[in-house]
DNA sequence: ACGACGACTTTTGTATACAAAAATAATGTA
DNA sequence: TACATTATTTTTGTATACAAAAGTCGTCGT
């Protein structure tokens, strides 16, 4: 089933719709800063402004949007500060998760990691839409550092995680990697795998958290190269 | 002013309605895993459903309830599992914004802290229902450590730990203090003020995860000792 | 030309109406 | 009585209607 455009006849339950919202909003479809208007959304999705204005408030929550009072939404943008922050915080809980998976991971959470990491190193080649390769990228990576998350046994730690993320940044750093720089990325995720199959969680702490500086510095390098 | 039943004229704004409905669910006005039945809500507070809805979404993303789609949203209640969790948290996200604060923070944010800890230690005698006193105490307990947080200059930190303070939790445990506990919450916090103050981030941070887990210990006690 | 004021348009916020789903009560059957 | 099945009621989800606020544009006066 294609998330494509919208078809017009389908008519988008809740869920569905802040699903769809967020995507739009992660690849960039809206501007950074741009209006979000209810009945434009609305008409665009196949539905009423009443779910679209909870789809909204939702996305505001989770961080995408912000929402001024009588005003409305906006996509919420990003500056070099929110950089730093986003991944300084990153660092500490996924360094955490990471340190916590270490002496919990099952087996078969283990080997699911393994394959979805060797999945991501032998993307080369298997898709011709620069966009799409993202996607699928993006959604790997959220399933390999998911699955940490996961296996630390923090229940909340997701949910937070989720907050924390930023969609677009993330997005951005994928579609922007260079070759050496996924290969590092590859790299970590390799010595991620050999300290948790050792259960040396302190080693997976610190690998993880300069995991997510070097992604930090792919963005801040992105940014101010300008890349598109 | 009293949070108690609705007075019926005033209609209450959007924003009202999320801090209201905070409000009873943080004092265990609403049963854990209670149903929240929209109109029910909507007519106590003298608005439609829609107000409602919205800040029962809202209310969502912040962890106070839970919603499953056609059922409706109850109380999100806790076990012994999620104290667990959620202080593990508490104390690497605070232990952090502490270990930050301790080189950033302005001489007045520093001054308004010993007030804030000073008038807490002060407390004795001022009020005369438990109630409001806890209620009272809380407030100023979230200035205190959202001044920390605030000093620790990262502007994520503050929404992340919002929804990771679980409410309930925290009143709770002022709620049943014990006057020896009390005096070990203030001492914490006099130890926090004199790290920030020498600019000891390291201190700092391992003051203040000895602070949260000395909370996480007592709400553990309270709850086996199934205190009133 | 520039800025203040006011009519008009757009957009948000709230209430209400109705459809869909779930929960509950009632009925029939073994 | 116990259980399955079917009405009935309750509750949620969505659409629509209207009121309030914000934004836009044109006019007028200096």
């Amino acid at each position: 089933m294609g998330a494509g455009a919208a078809d017009g006849r389908r008519r988008a339950g809740n869920a569905e719709v802040v699903e769809r919202l967020r995507s739009m909003i992660m690849v960039g479809e809206y501007e950074p800063w741009g209006r979000l208007v209810e009945e434009q959304l609305a008409r665009s999705l196949g539905v009423s402004r009443t779910p679209v204005r909870q789809a909204l408030t939702r996305l505001e929550a989770e961080g995408l949007v912000e929402i001024v009072p009588n005003k409305g939404a906006v996509v919420r943008g990003f500056g070099m500060e929110d950089v730093w922050d986003v991944y300084d915080l990153r660092a500490l809980l996924e360094g955490h998760a990471a340190r916590r998976a270490a002496g919990r991971i099952t087996k078969k959470e283990f080997e699911r990691l393994r394959a979805v990491a060797a999945e991501m190193e032998a993307v080369e080649g298997r898709f011709s839409d620069r966009q799409e390769e993202t996607r699928w990228l993006v959604a790997r990576n959220q399933e390999f550092h998911g699955g940490i998350v996961e296996a630390g046994r923090n229940r909340r730690l997701r949910g937070l995680l989720d907050r924390t993320v930023e969609l677009p940044l993330v997005f951005k750093a994928f579609y922007w990697y260079t070759p050496e720089e996924r290969q590092v990325s590859n790299h970590h995720h390799r010595q991620l795998l050999r300290s948790l199959e050792a259960g040396d969680g302190e080693r997976a702490e610190i690998v993880m958290r300069e995991h997510v500086y070097e992604g930090r510095d792919t963005v801040i390098r992105a940014l101010e190269e300008g890349r598109e």
